[in-house]
DNA sequence: CAAGTAATTGTTTTT
DNA sequence: CAATTACTTG
């Protein structure tokens, strides 16, 4: 019966794994060999066997994974359509869309999603609550409360753990801390308030339940996981509640490349796995198609983890060894990857097929000016998406409040838009919308400062109208009548912000479910690239800058990697623990291993000493501790050279001189 | 209590 | 340097 597309360019190795049977299947796959192509193939047989395709779970880290894979199962099925209807997604969207549907079980009445700023926002409102305000101590930031309550939520470990490990100055605090986290999860309870990590535990729980959890295994027969390294408990056990005795799972990893530890992920559950289902397989992929051996050679030496996998390449020509340059500064290095990119443009490598990969957003600001000088267009990946700038969250804290009236966050948000209303205004107001606008829209009103009235009415009056509506534009439309005006006014740059505003309006219009549309937007945010580029066509090339943690996966002809020094790769943030080391080093075989053709590592010898501004003082660095002797030996050294093409000399400095008087124009300051 | 001004801090990575 | 925070004033 194999007359299926999917097995086509398969090796002995990839095909066997493809037809493995039920039994659990733990796949250890190295960088570039196949993965992707091994679980879409295994899809695509499974439908083609008749397996009927709502009974197969696909999980896998971002949208993008999952868009690419479904994609790539319907062309090498039979039914193309069929693949679509396969479950596919992120844990977090799955999760959104299984307690969208048991909301009655889990006593929700609606509910809405937090972001992590959202989270911020709610734990800034209720910390003053519980004595952590005040500058008689140096007290947590609101970020590390809501991390050490994350933390402990993902691995399971007791807050105070958490902080003895991670934040043994936040333990004086421990008392106070916790009950802060207690009345935040009782708080969002009480408000159908799900974060990241409740959408998760909602998940768990479901399963977890006799009746629920039976209906919920009896869905899918098949689950498949990519990336298993990078998961966390919370997740180990959705996967164990879904296939308790590892029937029907497969699961993908390679432990070199787990770099979620910080999300609370272990690339220890890969082997514990392995290790708790008898019944299972481990498989080994080391075939490589990716790169070339001495990309591979470089890959090896630098990879860390058990697994002690050993990449070979599968292609037999070479296009030279890898590139470490070395280079004055930053802009000198910024100058040396445009050359080097345009370079090989003009012998036909397409923008697309390059990347430049680099360990903190921040670390491409220079080379961001060098490619808009020269007019090249870039596409960055990982730094701040458009959904998530201010004004779109506006709109989107509208959208929720009319579906989810007690939502005190997304109201929190919109009063404080308002003139003349802040913290405190807004904090006391929120709770009173809390039950629905139409009710209380003139004690709320009447509670606000007298030259902030006529606004918030206008504000709520559209609210109400969203609320009573029934059919979504009209949602929409009320939501942004309300939000348009307070954009205009909040903003100093409102013109292009409202641009931004209407569209999404638009988009949301044409939403079936406006509710999920929102859900959906915030967990998966669209980023869209920085304003700085050349705006990208969709037919036209560009240049992908991407960090190296959203790098995860893709792969490229050209790869440049930035900033390999001790302070950036590993990041200094990192350095204080061994297992933060370990993860840089990681990130730091990721990185190399994207590569198809060409890679060109970088290392400027002085770098500004803060990343976000550019006449900042500047201070030595020293080659990133992952450059080895060993991994210096594979590569070919380069000089930047001396000579500065750009500058012209500086007129000389002699006495004789002529002398320029200038006239700055004080007369039209008179 | 909000808005404006002065002082001070420092930013990983993402669902 | 710029973004957040601390302090003043209306």
């Amino acid at each position: 019966m194999n007359d299926g597309e999917w097995q086509v360019g398969l090796d002995d190795a990839q095909r066997t794994t493809v037809e493995h049977g039920a039994d659990p299947l733990v796949i250890a796959a190295g960088a570039g060999t196949g993965k992707t192509r091994v679980l879409t193939a295994r899809v695509a047989r499974l439908l083609e066997a008749g397996v009927a395709p709502e009974r197969v779970l696909l999980l896998t880290f971002t949208r993008r994974a999952a868009a690419a894979m479904t994609e790539r199962a319907a062309a090498q099925c039979g039914d193309p359509s069929a693949a679509g209807r396969v479950w596919s997604g992120t844990f977090h969207a799955v999760a959104h869309r299984i307690v969208a549907e048991h909301t009655h079980h889990l006593g929700l009445e609606e509910f809405s999603v937090l972001d992590s700023d959202d989270v911020i926002d709610l734990l800034d409102l209720m910390r003053a609550g519980h004595g952590l305000v005040g500058t008689e101590h140096r007290l947590p930031t609101t970020m590390t409360l809501a991390d050490i309550g994350s933390r402990a939520v993902n691995t399971g470990v007791p807050t105070r753990e958490v902080m003895a490990e991670q934040f043994p100055w936040a333990l004086e605090h421990a008392d106070a801390i916790n009950a802060l986290l207690r009345a935040y999860a009782a708080r969002k309870r009480e408000r159908g308030l799900l974060d990241f990590d409740d959408l998760l535990l909602y998940w768990r729980a479901l399963l977890a339940d006799p009746e629920v959890g039976a209906r919920l295994r009896a869905r899918w027969d098949w689950v498949l996981v990519d990336e298993y390294q990078d998961v966390n408990q919370i997740q180990v056990d959705i996967v164990r509640g879904l296939r308790p005795d590892g029937t029907g799972l497969t699961v993908v990893g390679d432990d070199a490349q787990a770099i979620y530890g910080f999300r609370g992920a272990s690339a220890g559950h890969l082997f514990d796995l392995a290790r708790s289902l008898p019944t299972s397989t481990m498989v080994r992929l080391e075939r490589n198609f990716r790169s070339t051996q001495e990309i591979l050679d470089l890959a090896n030496v630098a990879r860390p983890g058990e697994l002690e996998l050993r990449l070979r390449a599968d292609r037999d020509v070479g296009r030279g060894r890898p590139q470490l340059h070395h280079c004055e500064n930053a802009d000198d290095e910024a100058r040396g990857v445009a050359e080097a990119v345009l370079a090989a443009q003009t012998e036909g490598v397409p923008l697309r097929e390059q990347a430049v990969l680099m360990r903190t957003g921040t670390h491409s600001a220079q080379l961001e000016i060098e490619l808009r000088v020269r007019d090249i267009p870039f596409v960055k990946y990982g730094g701040i998406g458009y959904l998530e700038t201010a004004h779109v969250r506006d709109l989107l804290a509208a959208f929720r409040v009319a579906t989810n009236p007690a939502d005190e966050v997304a109201w929190y948000r919109l009063l404080t838009r308002h003139r003349s209303i802040g913290k405190a205004t807004a904090r006391a107001i929120a709770p009173m919308l809390a039950g629905g606008v139409t009710d209380a829209l003139d004690t709320a009103v009447a509670a606000a400062p007298n030259n902030a009235r006529t606004r918030l009415e206008a504000t709520l009056r559209a609210l109400a109208d969203a609320e009573q509506a029934d059919r979504v534009t009209d949602v929409v439309e009320a939501c942004h009548g309300a939000v348009q005006p307070l954009v205009r006014q909040h903003y100093a740059d409102w013109s292009r912000r409202v641009v931004d505003v209407d569209r999404l309006a638009e988009a949301a219009a044409r939403q079936p479910d406006l509710r999920s549309f929102v859900a959906e937007q915030t967990i998966d945010p669209a980023s869209v690239s920085a304003d700085w580029a050349k705006k990208p066509y969709l037919d036209e090339d560009y240049l992908i800058l991407s960090t190296i943690h959203s790098a995860k996966g893709l792969e490229w002809d050209v790869v440049h990697l930035l900033r390999a020094c001790d302070g950036a790769l590993p990041s200094d943030m990192a350095l204080t623990s061994e297992a933060g080391l370990a993860e840089e080093q990681r990130l730091f075989y990721v990185a190399l291993t994207r590569a198809r053709d060409h890679l060109h590592v970088h290392v400027p010898a002085r770098l500004p000493t803060h990343p976000t501004s550019f006449n900042a003082r500047h201070v030595l660095t020293k080659p990133s501790r992952f450059l080895s002797p060993e991994a210096v030996a594979l590569m070919t050294t380069r000089y930047a050279a001396d000579a500065r093409s750009s500058g012209a000399a500086p007129a000389p400095r002699s006495s004789s001189a002529p002398r320029v008087t200038v006239d700055t124009m004080d007369h039209l300051f008179a």
